[in-house]
DNA sequence: GATGAATGAGTATTCATTCAT
DNA sequence: CATGAATGAATACTCATTCAT
């Protein structure tokens, strides 16, 4: 009886999580638009009326959901934005390589960007929102120890400093491939990252004879 | 009245592509789902009926205005395809910007981009069809020039040859930024495109100081 | 020219009637609701507009088309009006076949009847008029040559005379059956006739004293 | 609120025959494709949504609709299947009246013909099913007993013997009479039947020598 | 809290009818 | 006359939302 008390209660904790990984993935698989809170409920294990006990409308399902993986994603990258001192190359090599592991490893961050992109015109402001607490610190941060690193010649002071979304194109170009192909589009990862963090570190260094690469 | 007795048979051979020009904004801007045809028709100058007398359903709508963005893609690339001697630094740059600024210049291009990714779990043989005849042919093409260049020396001989889709990333990540963040995004497009080239340019070339960059 | 003048003029006037007999096929089909006139049309070898250069409305092609069959079956049953003298035994018998066969023969006349009752909370109207133009008259007669049987001794004086419909009753009932299972209910059309006017007539003759009834 | 409080419950298992009873009252009236499912649920005090809670589709409401009414028509016509000993003149003539009294009391019996006939291209499998478990069984007991009837003498041998749809026939005619003319057709429902049967029952017997057949 | 019956606004689709050619 | 493009009223069906239990 107690155990069952503590379960109902933990259950009970648990639920709205619960039906925001279900609505994620129905709404990643249908589209906001075509998904049905009942569909959401049955794979949450509920029934319709108890999404509503939780949340006051589809509409806010849908933003608690975006929010929840924003929270999500904002803790896997927690490591990138600890402080190391001065950027070498290979601390360079290091964040790249971090960071197109961090938004590349779980599937579900590349449905939230399709999530995303479908609905922008619908919700720009939690798009916006998404952005300025996820998105823009990882560029903020980037952009700060690229300019650091060509301030101090470890990398050549070109424009690409300004535009560090360039340099997490490649992570992005996976991204939509994956959303457009799914398993059609058979990809090494593990190479395909590789290759990218090369391409754009030898793009980066200053003219320079001695660049290693594996 | 000499107007009225052109009319018919014009309208009749232009509606379609009315209806699908409207449709695609419509789509565009709501996704699929929620997208009423009535607003299409509306959008056309028609009515919700006369859709139905040249497409037989919403879906065939959607798949009819996919395929016509893919004729336009086609006719827009094809000066990409011409023949023209051994690749130089100077034509793969040459070629760079033409690509970018081709899948750049038009907004639907964009828009294209967002309905796809958006639908390809509802449509995946569309989004297939599209890649095989739009995007795959670029990707080739691209690669055998890659290839070619790496052979005569004229680039590095590096994995990024196998990944045409790298070189594209840049112009794709600027897509998703636009279609995430619209106009609250704004962009120095030639800027970008300029040190998008400058940087993978930089990143391909073998190992040598005679970089030149404008 | 002369000739294919003739053969516009002549398509001309067989044209309401070939409408006429589309319609007749496709209502009898699927009802009058859920019949469309474009598919009449089709039948017809017209197309929809043609059938309003024709008839006013829906509605006034089907009052026309069971108009024309009440024509069709008033001719087929003008044999039966014929006078001849006084009925004997053979006479009714000859006039009960001749009835069965008259209303069995054609499938069309059975169709008709579903259209009958199909629609006749529809057109009300219109089933009266098909009542007394066509099964009236043959009831009334009936009726009268019944009654005339009766008086001179040819059959009994019973109150059957009174209920001319009863003796139509066997080619209704097979009317029906056909109507509900089509192929399905294979009969013997010949040998149920000649058991249906066997029954009746025994049951009409005079004597036997020993009959009880009520 | 006492009331309120049994509603709930009570009405849910009540629902699916009261939508059922309007459904026929409102396919009877105009046929399954005029119907509007809207006014069904006007006429069973629901709105329309509630029919697809209990029904799948408009076909699925049609089809229960007659599947019920069979439903109803066997267990009005289980006195008929009591096995009584050998049948005399009397025992005939009290099946013949029953039967006729048992398709003709309740005006929804025609009413269901009428919708059988109506939509037997459109529903097929379903007039089969109808047919096997309403009607087929009838006519079969009245085969085995008129069968057994010509076997001990009570009746003639006759062919009819293999047409017991041809007993049934004067309430079958009945019945189409009442469907094309409704009230317009006044009838003492009992002079019919009586002289019906009689005149089958006349029909039936056997002697009379004099009456020459073919 | 949880349920699920009931609601009704919303949308794709059909088709009789019109009318310019 | 014949055509068939265009119309728009009509209708099956869906699904977010409510609320009595």
């Amino acid at each position: 009886m107690a155990l069952a008390g503590a379960t109902r209660a933990r259950r009970k904790a648990e639920r709205p999580n619960e039906i925001l990984e279900a609505a994620f993935e129905e709404f990643a698989l249908h589209g906001y638009a075509a998904t049905r809170l009942e569909d959401v409920a049955t794979r949450a294990g509920v029934t319709k009326g108890t999404i509503y006990v939780y949340f006051e409308s589809k509409e806010r399902v849908f933003e608690a959901l975006v929010r929840e993986r924003g929270k999500v994603a904002r803790e896997r990258m927690a490591p990138f934005f600890e402080e190391r001192g001065d950027p070498t190359i290979d601390s360079i090599r290091a964040d790249l390589d971090f960071l197109f592991r961090a938004c590349t490893g779980d599937q579900r961050e590349q449905e939230l960007l399709r999530l995303l992109i479908s609905e922008a015109t619908r919700f720009p402001a939690l798009v916006d929102e998404h952005f300025e607490t996820v998105f823009d610190p990882i560029l903020e941060k980037l952009k700060e120890r690229l300019q650091r690193a060509a301030k101090i010649g470890t990398i050549r002071a070109a424009a690409v400093i300004e535009y560090p979304e360039l340099l997490m194109s490649p992570a992005l170009a996976m991204h939509v491939c994956r959303l457009l192909f799914a398993e059609r589009w058979p990809l090494d990862t593990e190479r395909y990252i590789e290759t990218s963090v090369d391409l754009l570190l030898n793009g980066l260094l200053p003219d320079a004879p001695q660049r290693t690469r594996k």
